[in-house]
RNA sequence: GGGGCUUUAGCCAAGUGGUAAGGCGUGGGUCUGCAACACCCUGAUCACCGGUUCAAAUCCGGUAGGCCCCUCCA
């Protein structure tokens, strides 16, 4: 398998630690607010990573983390934690707030098939860790107590910048606006990994530690939850490209710093999707979600399909045009697969030579785009049977998951709609089209449009 | 100021040296009482300029546009 590393800038040979066995990271949520369909198409990314690794035979352990502490609105000493202002905002308790926006997000996140991580931890859980990693950092001399807070020492490091090009002297401070240096830091680089109360008020989420009462930094609690439940070694971490710097990069220097060796081999970033107006953002106004759409009465694999139908490392901008087109086509998909009709027996030849194909679109750095060609492929093969075209289907949308085989729908009254079909057959023989086209449009209105072929009338439920 | 990505038909989009996949839509047609469905047919020399090469959308240089990061962010 072939993926591309942000570490290295290059496409590379996908090699884990243990042969195998994958141990895999994602980013997760931070539950201060809803997820915006930017956000999932992040862990549609992700789970496509996944599920692609299982697909070819890999044992996978995967773990993502829930941001319900620790993420200010700044990095520097100032800023406020995002948790605090929703809480203030919602007047509700920080874990109420944190329960009901990590609820909102799972929902979401399976509206869009996304499989669910092996551990799901939230940051809050996990305090224990952080507190052992910054005491062996102190140990160490990677991290200084200044003003009351604990900061992790950039200077210490050979090569702090292993994920960017950045040179020290050519990052702008503030080069966004409201962004205030912390006098406290030795380095301007340098990150906090503990926060006291000493410059907080009513910060409701305290935790005792060795260097009082207070409260973790942003970036420590990914390190913390990746070392406790995937070990020392990790092979792919991932997350959106905002991640790069400074995220990823502080957890880099402190997890290694900390653990004493290379800790994670393969970084993995989704690009962004935009709107019209740009970056998609939390901060910024309206949220569009995945309920929202669905709400607005689109399928949420519609979403998906148009995630896939592009690449993860591309830009993709949003439009409802753009949206409405996936939705057309992956209906168009789902009906040409309904009508396959299940006949000969499985033609195992046949099933290897697509399963490969398809197979080698997704080893290549993850071409859902071209994936999803193949299936197309299948589907327009004459010398391939029903049976074998649905076996691969089925085969294939274990990695796609976009539902492409939909169970017939049941009906509760399926006996009148024949009866009615019936009636309306009498009525064309007839040449009574008038009440022909009255039975039909009564039927559309309960949601059963009706399909004239040349073997005769079939209905189809639509929702 | 620094770093990085991107530009392919109306739209989404693949393609990384050998004469442009796929999908949606449009238009035309078959079918049909009509409509829907389905099926068939239908389109681009790859932002622009220059270079390397027998050969470039693909490599190099430049120009223009879009986007992202540089301590909120997926």
């Amino acid at each position: 398998m072939k993926i591309y590393n942000t570490l290295t800038r290059r496409v590379e040979d996908f090699v884990p630690n243990e042969q195998g066995r994958v141990k895999m990271y994602t980013c997760g949520p931070t539950v201060y607010h809803f997820a915006h369909i930017g956000n999932i198409r992040n862990y549609i990314g992700h789970d496509i990573l996944d599920k692609t690794l299982r697909y070819i035979g890999y044992d996978v352990l995967r773990a993502m983390n829930i941001t319900d502490v620790g993420h200010l609105t700044s990095d520097s000493d100032s800023g406020e934690d995002k948790m605090e202002v929703a809480r203030k905002r919602e007047h509700k308790s920080a874990m109420e707030i944190a329960k009901f926006y990590t609820e909102a997000f799972f929902n979401d996140f399976q509206l869009v098939n996304c499989k669910m991580p092996e551990v799901v931890s939230p940051a809050t859980e996990n305090i224990s860790e952080y507190i052992k990693i910054i005491e062996r950092l102190l140990e160490k001399e990677y991290a200084y107590i200044s003003g009351g807070n604990v900061y992790f020492d950039t200077a210490k490091l050979s090569d702090y910048y292993v994920l960017t090009n950045h040179q020290e002297d050519h990052l702008v401070v503030g080069a966004r606006e409201g962004v205030e240096e912390d006098s406290n830091k030795r380095n301007q680089a340098d990150f906090v990994l503990w926060f006291t109360t000493s410059k907080f008020e009513n910060h409701e989420l305290l935790w005792d530690s060795p260097w009082g009462l207070g409260y973790p930094g942003w970036h420590i609690e990914c390190s913390g939850i990746s070392i406790k439940y995937l070990g020392e070694y990790l092979d792919i971490h991932g997350g959106g490209v905002d991640n790069i710097f400074p995220h990823h990069t502080n957890e880099i220097a402190q997890s290694e710093a900390y653990l004493g060796h290379k800790w994670c081999n393969y970084w993995f970033h989704n690009e962004h999707l935009l709107d019209e107006s740009g970056k998609m953002s939390k901060s910024n106004g309206a949220i569009l979600t995945v309920s929202l759409l669905k709400e607005q009465g689109y399928d949420p694999l519609a979403f998906r399909f148009m995630c896939l139908n592009s690449h993860y490392r591309k830009q993709l901008v949003f439009s409802y045009d753009a949206l409405q087109q996936a939705q057309a086509t992956l209906k168009k998909l789902r009906n040409r697969i309904s009508s396959i009709s299940l006949d000969g027996v499985i033609d195992d030849e046949k099933f290897q030579f697509y399963q490969q194909k398809f197979c080698e679109e997704l080893q290549d750095d993850l071409n859902t785009a071209n994936a999803i060609s193949v299936l197309y492929e299948v589907l327009k093969d004459p010398s391939c049977n029903g049976k074998t075209k649905i076996k691969l289907i089925e085969n294939f949308d274990y990695v796609l998951s976009l539902n492409l085989i939909q169970e017939k729908q049941m009906v509760s009254n399926e006996e009148e709609i024949l009866l009615q079909i019936e009636r309306r057959s009498e009525a064309k023989k007839n040449r009574d089209f008038a009440l022909a086209d009255q039975i039909r449009d009564e039927l559309l209105e309960k949601g059963i449009r009706l399909i004239d072929t040349r073997e005769g009338t079939s209905y189809e439920i639509i929702s």
